[in-house]
DNA sequence: CTCTTGTAAGATGTCATACAAGTTGCCGAA
DNA sequence: TTCGGCAACTTGTATGACATCTTACAAGAG
C-alpha cells in the first residue's frame, strides 16, 4: 500500500558520486590535481572523515590516486584497473582453471579482428605491426619479455581494426594469461619458432589486405597456442599429483 | 650505491590486503559476517579510522558490504562488480561517437558466441533463453524495457556459451548502447517485429544445436540492427543540423 | 654566484574520543 | 500472550591532535 521511503544515502557515498560524476563527465581530467582535503571538506560541507572515506572508495576503483604529502589526483583508468576485478571474479566463481576460457575467448574474437585489420589498417598501423614483429624476432629478453611482446603484437592488430572498442576488449583478456604464455615459451621447445612463423603469416595477410587469409592464419595460430596451453595445464596437473604423492 | 629503501605501505592498505587475502583464500565465505569494527581494530591493532578506510576500499571493490547498525559481511562477487569497471573504462577511453563501433564490435563477437551456445548450452540455459524470448514477445513495457529484455536475451546467449569470460566481455558493450536501441524501437516501425523474428531463428538454431545456422542468423540479425542504428544516427545528425539552422 | 642544508608550510595518514543513528533482542506492563 | 519501550549492540560522522611525507624557500658555506 505504501511505497518504501528511500533511505538517505550515506554522506561518503554522496561525495563519492559527485566526484565520480565530475570525472566521468570530464569536468576534471586525468592527471589533474584536485583541491586539498581541507578545501574539499569546505566545499562539500562534510567532515574530513566522510570525505576521506569517499576518496578511499574512488581510489580503490582507480578513479583517483591519493599521494601522501602531495595531494589528490585524477587517474587515467588503466587496463589493469579493469583486469583486476576480472581476476578476482574468475578466482571466486570457479575452481576450474580459466586458462582454457581465455584461449577460447581469444579464438572467438581474434580471427575476425585480424580480418578487420586487413581491411582497414592505416600505414601507421602497418609500420607499428612490422616493428612489433621485428622486436619479437630480435629480442634477447627473458620469457616474460617475450610474452609481453607477443601480447603487444596481438593488441596492435586489434588497434589496426580502427574500431575503438576492440582493443579495449582484447587487452583485459591478454592480461589474464601472461604467466601461462611465458611458461609455454619456457617449456615448449618449438613454441617461439612456431609463433614467429604464424605471426609472420598473419602480418603478411594483413599487409596484403587479404582479410580471409588473415582470419585463417589467426585461427591456426590460436589452435597451436591452445595445444601448447593444454600441455602446460597437463604438466601443472601432473606436478600437483606428484606433490600429493610426496 | 645505496638501494632505495622500500617505503612502508599504509596501514589501511595492509589491513585491506589481509582481509582480501582471507576472502580470496576462502577462509571467510560469502554471506559470512565478520567481527565488528571494534573487534577488528583490536585484532589488527589499528585505529578505527584506518580500519574503516580499509573496509571502504574493500566495499568499493565489491568484496564486502558494510551495513549500518548490522555489521560487515563478505559479499559474493557479482558480474556487475566486474562489468562496472569495464564500462567505466570504455566510457573514459572512447570518444563520443562510438555507436557504430559498438554495433561493429557486436558483429564480431556475437556470431561465434551464438555458435558456441548452440554447441555447449545446458538444459538450464535453454529454459532461460526460451523465457527471455517469451518475455520479449509478451511484454507491454515501454521502449526502455524492450531494450533491456533484448539485451538480456543476448547476454543469456553469451552465458550459454559456458565460457565465464564471454558474458563479461559482452555486457559492457551492450550497456554502452541502450539509448540508441530504445530509440530504434521507438522510431523504426518494423524493428520490434523483425527483432522478434530473428531472435526466434537464432534460438531455434541454438536449441537444435545447429552452430552454423545460429552463427548465420546472428549475423543477419546484427546486419539489420546496423541498418536501424544508422537510420537513427542519420536522424540525429539531421536534427542537429535543424537546430543549428534555427 | 652556486651548491648545500635547515626549516617551515602544507599535504595526507593515523589516532583517540565523542556523539548520531540504525538494528536487534530482552523484559516488563497491560 | 502481546505490545511497547528500553538497552545494548552495530556502523556513520564530527572534531582535534599529532605523525609523516613533499615541496619550496631562505640562510649559510664555498
Amino acid at each position: 500500500m505504501f511505497e518504501p521511503v528511500g533511505k538517505r544515502r550515506l554522506l561518503s557515498k554522496l561525495v563519492e558520486s559527485q566526484i565520480e560524476e565530475a570525472i566521468r563527465s570530464k569536468v576534471v581530467l586525468p592527471g589533474q590535481k584536485l583541491s586539498s582535503e581541507q578545501e574539499l571538506c569546505k566545499q562539500f560541507k562534510v567532515s574530513r572523515t566522510a570525505l576521506r572515506e569517499a576518496l578511499r572508495m574512488l581510489a580503490a576503483r582507480g578513479l583517483v590516486v591519493v599521494m601522501k604529502g602531495k595531494g589528490i589526483y585524477v587517474q587515467n583508468i588503466s587496463a589493469e584497473t579493469v583486469t583486476d576485478p576480472i581476476y578476482l571474479y574468475l578466482q571466486m566463481q570457479s575452481e576450474s582453471n580459466y586458462i582454457l576460457d581465455v584461449i577460447h575467448a581469444r579464438q572467438i574474437i581474434e580471427p575476425p579482428i585480424a580480418a578487420l585489420a586487413a581491411l582497414y589498417h592505416t600505414e601507421e598501423d602497418a609500420e607499428r605491426l612490422k616493428k612489433d614483429l621485428n622486436d619479437l624476432d630480435t629480442t634477447d629478453g627473458d620469457y616474460e619479455e617475450l610474452s609481453r611482446l607477443d601480447m603487444l603484437f596481438h593488441l596492435d592488430i586489434a588497434k589496426a581494426s580502427e574500431n575503438l572498442l576492440i582493443p579495449l576488449l582484447l587487452e583485459p583478456i591478454h592480461r589474464l594469461a601472461p604467466r601461462i604464455k611465458s611458461s609455454v615459451y619456457a617449456t615448449v621447445v618449438d613454441a617461439r619458432q612456431l609463433a614467429a612463423e604464424w605471426h609472420k603469416k598473419i602480418l603478411d595477410a594483413i599487409l596484403n589486405r587479404d582479410a580471409e587469409n588473415a582470419r585463417l592464419a589467426m585461427i591456426r595460430h590460436l589452435e597451436i597456442a591452445e595445444q601448447h596451453d593444454k600441455q602446460i595445464v597437463q604438466q601443472q596437473n601432473h606436478d600437483k599429483l606428484l606433490e600429493k604423492v610426496v
